[in-house]
Parts: structure tokens; C-alpha cells; sequence
DNA sequence: CGTTGCCATGGTAACGATACCATACACGGT
DNA sequence: ACCGTGTATGGTATCGTTACCATGGCAACG
């Protein structure tokens, strides 16, 4: 493969100035330029980035970490990351660490190897020590949708606790009162600030001695499971809340196997919508997160922070959930 | 941050010796190892992938390019791709073109710039430039799902040629015979070979002549539209074939906003299957690709094409489709 | 006892690019 | 004539690692 060495033999220049004319640094002459880009085209350079990575200090590339890429939610975060990134000339590498802390603190390792300029971050559990070791090695982090407990940086996050709090709130309009909670593990902030929500709500109508909470996983597994120990109450609740897409999914399941209607035996609601490609029958009510907003903001937040030494420290930004009333919330049956 | 220097100074070694113990190459005494292991844990060492890529000319990174990274069965082969790669020691970059050709020469450009060691790829079109390129460089390419004609290369893929047969089949069994197809574009090799299929299956039953086929984009928005053109047909079919998962979700939107049941008023059957994650109510009828395992074949070939200069060129692996039949399909209605 | 071969380690150069500093010319202002 | 400034280009060192070659010790072997 031909070097920056060949092509500027071939143009008559040193290859520092080929280095100018592909970085648009510097000065170069219409006329060197136009034997650079010449030459260029007719060994068919490319140029090799881990070089200009060792010595610039600098590889033009992020890292996203999630927890569960074929969760549709990280998914569309994803997108939203690489369109920010590639609109600066920033290429981003892609990592899913399955809800594992093990997995996790392996590709973070991996990533500073691989000398990223930054990373952004969804975290897997509630320990700190990919954020430390990223923070040793003056690796800038964004972290994604969750935070970590003990550990302060940039965070761009959806107001869970707002958003269950709109839904359960919506539920208690109805009238309902006894009302379960399916919800991710005590790990997770947004699995507890969710609650958190769901206990605010109510809290305030008056009713949370009737609370009850089911922690699990973000799975659809979990959530069919925990419904049928809901399901198992006497009396049984009226209303669910799942909080995340997949919990919501098993609930819907899990009702459907038991032979009960959507809403009139139970009303569902649930965090996290599902994109219009992947559904065909849109009846959940959710609270619904700007998933692609958040990859993108998380993203101009980083790469702020890579050149703008004089940015405001742990800046978190917070967006809002969008209450989506659809058809699988109604009043409670009269009599059961 | 410390270098392989500061390393072989403090365990008093030369830096080649703390690149054996690392690598695991060459001879190195147990208390070598001992000292430089000791060293590497004290100065929280962590090597330059940049600088150990740039003299070995290895970067142990792979690289997947697909065309649409929210469509459950290309994530399942970023999933099939990872858990092959990374049990090997290798990294992925994961990138998405959009089913865009520019993109994904843009993509392809990168990638080859970051040196990494192979490529797999799902081509956007028809063009094989991405692919020549490649080549020009040296970049090892296995080809996932579609073809690109006119290239030889090592290909993984399903036979949909077969799949949508067997769909069809299935159709005409129940007694249909004004079947629609609804597929993506004309340029994409599976788009092509499932309404092959189709026809195949048609002309079998000595029906071709009543053959309808509808190409666009492979997303649910195209299958809704064309669907509405189906059912603009007088007589309309009775049974409906959507070439991807996207299309068949579109066909069904469009068949409920309608008022026509399924498979009463119009049978539907589909490619792809959707994880159970994602669904409440699986009731298509569809050819399954084992996407987890194509990704997996794949990577793993590339990998043995890295290591092995004698392995016989352009491969192709087809793997079959698995035919799961419910309740999307039935008998055409006697009278309509 | 010399030879062979394995083990253990090191010296030096090179991978391909850019940072940093230096040089040189042209041109306008004083 | 001198200086300053903007333009244009080049020389050299260096980023952090491993390839390649060399060296020496020691055990086994005939």
C-alpha cells in the first residue's frame, strides 16, 4: 500500500505537505495542492489513521457502550449518536455488554486501548469502576439514560421519575388503586427512579400502603414472570406498569396467556415506546423517550467537551418523556 | 499515561520482554513474568493498540456494515458477529449505510483507513465498488445475506430463493391462487430471489399467468402503500407474500385500517421472523433466517481466511429457512 | 568435549504519520 | 533600505510498539 512518503515523491512535494493538503492544515498553493490530490488519485492513497492516531494523539472516534443493542430503545440511541458523530467526522465503534458489569469493564478496557477520544456510556450496574478507569486514563465520558451512584460526569438522561409518575397518575385518574409495578433491577437508577415515580404518584392520591413493586430484568422473560405472581394476588390489582418496553411486552403476554383483556380485566401502561416498523397494532400506553434525542445531545455534549477546555463540569441534561395515551388503559371493571 | 518503557524500566527488563509477556509470544522466565506483570498492575499500564497495529500491520479489528441496524434481523447478526468475534480476540465496528450506496462507500473508505483486518459486509446495491475497493487494498470481504453480482467473493447467506417457495407452497395448499408479492428493491439480491421463488412456486402450480409482484423499499411504510395498491385490484388476491419482516408488519397495518381480517378476507405470510421480545401476538406465517447464526458462519470464515492463505476462495454458505406456520394464513373465503 | 537446540533476553530499526521549528520569498508600509 | 506579516514549503524528531536479528547460557547428545 502506498505512503504519504510515495505520494509526495510522486507530486515533487515533502510528505508534510501532503499531509497539509489531505488535512487542509496549514498553507499549500493551488497549484501543489492540485499535484498532491493528483498524485493521491493515481497510487490510490489512503491514509493510515493509526499512524495519524499515534502521533496526533487524536483518532476521530467515539465509543458507544449499551446494555442491549436489540433492544429497539438503544437501537434508535444509537442512531442518533452516529448521526451526531459522522456530522462532525467522528466514526463511533459500537459495544453491548448484555446487562454485564464484567462484559462492560472488558470493552472499556478494550476502548482505551484503542486510544477513543471519548466514550458515551450506558452503564450495566451501579459500580463506578468503568467511569474510574476511563477517568484515570483522561478518557471524557458521557454517560447515557442511566447514571452511576458516587460518581459525577456529564449524564444526558430522560426524567423517569416524572414520566412513571404521568402514567401511574394517568391510571389513578381512571380510578384505579390498586396498582402493581414491574420494574428492572435495584441496580439500575432508572429501574428505582421509575418506582420512585410509581411511589410519588401514589403517595399523593393517597394509596401507597397499597403499593406494590416487582423488581426483575429489562426482559421480556421478566416481565411474563412477574405479571403471573401479580396475577397471583387476591385481590388482584387492576393495573400494571412496566418499566421499560420489554417488561411491557411480557406483561401483555402474561395477560393474554391468562385470559384477560386489555384494559377492561387490566389496564397496561409502560416506558418506552416501540418504533411504528416493528408494530402493527399500537395499543400500549407509554411513556414515550426521545431515544434518538438523547444519542445525539449526549453526543454534541462529548465532543464539546473534547475541544472546549473551559465547558461547565457534570453537566447533566434531562429530557422529557412523552405521556402517549393509547387503547390498553381504561377505567377498572366495577365489579371483579 | 505510561508506555511499554516505563514498564521495562520498573521491572528492569527491555520493552520487547514486556511485549512477550503481554502477548503471550516468544520465551519469558516465570519470574520475568512475575516482575513485569507486578510493573504493569503498579503504573496501570494499558498498551497502544495504535502504536502495536501500526508495526504489526494486525489491529485484531472486523468490521460489520449493514444496511438498516433497527431491523431486528441485522441486529441479531450484530449479535452473531460480536459473540463469534470477540471469543476469537476480536473487535467489531459496527456501521449502518441507511441502504445507501454513497454511505456505504464513505463506510467502507474509513474502515480500510483504520486498517481493519476483514470486512462484513451487507451491500447497500448492486454496485461493487465497495467491494473492489476492498480488494484493491487487500481487505479480506465475506458477504453477508446478499450478493453483489459480478463479484466473487465468500458469501454467507439463506436460501431465499427456497424460503419464499415454501411460503408460496404453503399458500396454494390452503387453495390460493391470486397471490400477491410485495418486495424491496430490484438491485437487492434477496429481493430478487424471493420473488423467484414465488414465481417458482406459481408457475409450479401452473398459476404464473396470474403472477402480481410489487417492488419498493424494504420498510413497513412501502408494504403499507403497495398493499393498498394490492387491494385496489379487481378481483383482489386472497393471499398476501411480504419479502421482509418491515414489509409484512407494513402489509398488515394496511390490511386492519382496511377492516379486513387476517386470514379471513387475505392470508399473509412473511420473511423474517421478529424476537419474541418484540411481539405480543405472533400470528405471521414466515420463513425464520437464522440470522444469530449467519452472523456467526460469517465472521467465522473471515476469521479462518485471516489465518489460512490456503483456504478455498469464495465460499458460499447457504443455510436454509425454517417454514413456522400460524395463524396468518388459512383458506381463501369461498365466496367473496 | 564440541555440537546442537532450546530457553531467555536484548539492541536496533522501522511502521506511517504529524508536531515543531526553521527557512525563504513576496509585498506593503515607513 | 528595513521591518513585519502572510504565504509556502521543508527537515528532523518522535509517537509506542513489535519485527528481525543477535547473543549467551545451559542441558542433552553422540
Amino acid at each position: 500500500m502506498p505512503t504519504i512518503q510515495d505520494v509526495a515523491k510522486r507530486a515533487g512535494v515533502a510528505p508534510i505537505t501532503v499531509s497539509r493538503v489531505i488535512n487542509n492544515s496549514g498553507y499549500a498553493s493551488e497549484e501543489t495542492r492540485r499535484r498532491v490530490e493528483m498524485a493521491i488519485e493515481e497510487l490510490s492513497y489512503v491514509p493510515n489513521t493509526l499512524a495519524r492516531g499515534l502521533r496526533s494523539k487524536r483518532t476521530n472516534t467515539l465509543a458507544l457502550v449499551v446494555t442491549d443493542i436489540t433492544n429497539p430503545f438503544f437501537t434508535l440511541i444509537a442512531r442518533g449518536v452516529e448521526d451526531a458523530a459522522s456530522a462532525l467526522g467522528f466514526t463511533v465503534i459500537f459495544c453491548n455488554t448484555d446487562e454485564s458489569e464484567a462484559k462492560e469493564e472488558k470493552y472499556i478496557n478494550i476502548l482505551v486501548q484503542k486510544q477513543v477520544d471519548g466514550v458515551l456510556l450506558v452503564p450495566a450496574g451501579n459500580s463506578s469502576k468503568s467511569a474510574n478507569f476511563l477517568h484515570s486514563n483522561k478518557v471524557p465520558l458521557v454517560l447515557i439514560d442511566r447514571s452511576v451512584p458516587g460518581f459525577q460526569t456529564d449524564l444526558v438522561r430522560c426524567n423517569s421519575e416524572r414520566g412513571a409518575y404521568n402514567l401511574v397518575k394517568h391510571l389513578i385518574d381512571f380510578g384505579h388503586k390498586k396498582i402493581a409495578a414491574i420494574t428492572g433491577p435495584h441496580e439500575v437508577s432508572t429501574s428505582e427512579d421509575r418506582v420512585s415515580g410509581y411511589q410519588h404518584a401514589m403517595y399523593e392520591a393517597g394509596i401507597e400502603n397499597l403499593a406494590n413493586v416487582y423488581y426483575g430484568a429489562f426482559t421480556q422473560a421478566s416481565g411474563y414472570d412477574l405479571t403471573n405472581q401479580v396475577l397471583a394476588q387476591n385481590p388482584r390489582p387492576t393495573a400494571i406498569f412496566g418499566a421499560n418496553n420489554f417488561l411491557s411486552i411480557g406483561i401483555l403476554k402474561a395477560l393474554r396467556d391468562a385470559n384477560l383483556s386489555v384494559p377492561q380485566d387490566m389496564s397496561v401502561v409502560g416506558f418506552d415506546d416501540l418504533p411504528v416498523s416493528l408494530i402493527v397494532d399500537p395499543i400500549l400506553t407509554v411513556a414515550a423517550q426521545p431515544a434518538y434525542e438523547m444519542g445525539q445531545q449526549a453526543t454534541q455534549l462529548l465532543l464539546k467537551r473534547l475541544t472546549d477546555d473551559a465547558l461547565e463540569r457534570n453537566q447533566e441534561i434531562i429530557l422529557p418523556t412523552e405521556l402517549i395515551v393509547r387503547s390498553s388503559s381504561g377505567p377498572p371493571q366495577i365489579s371483579p
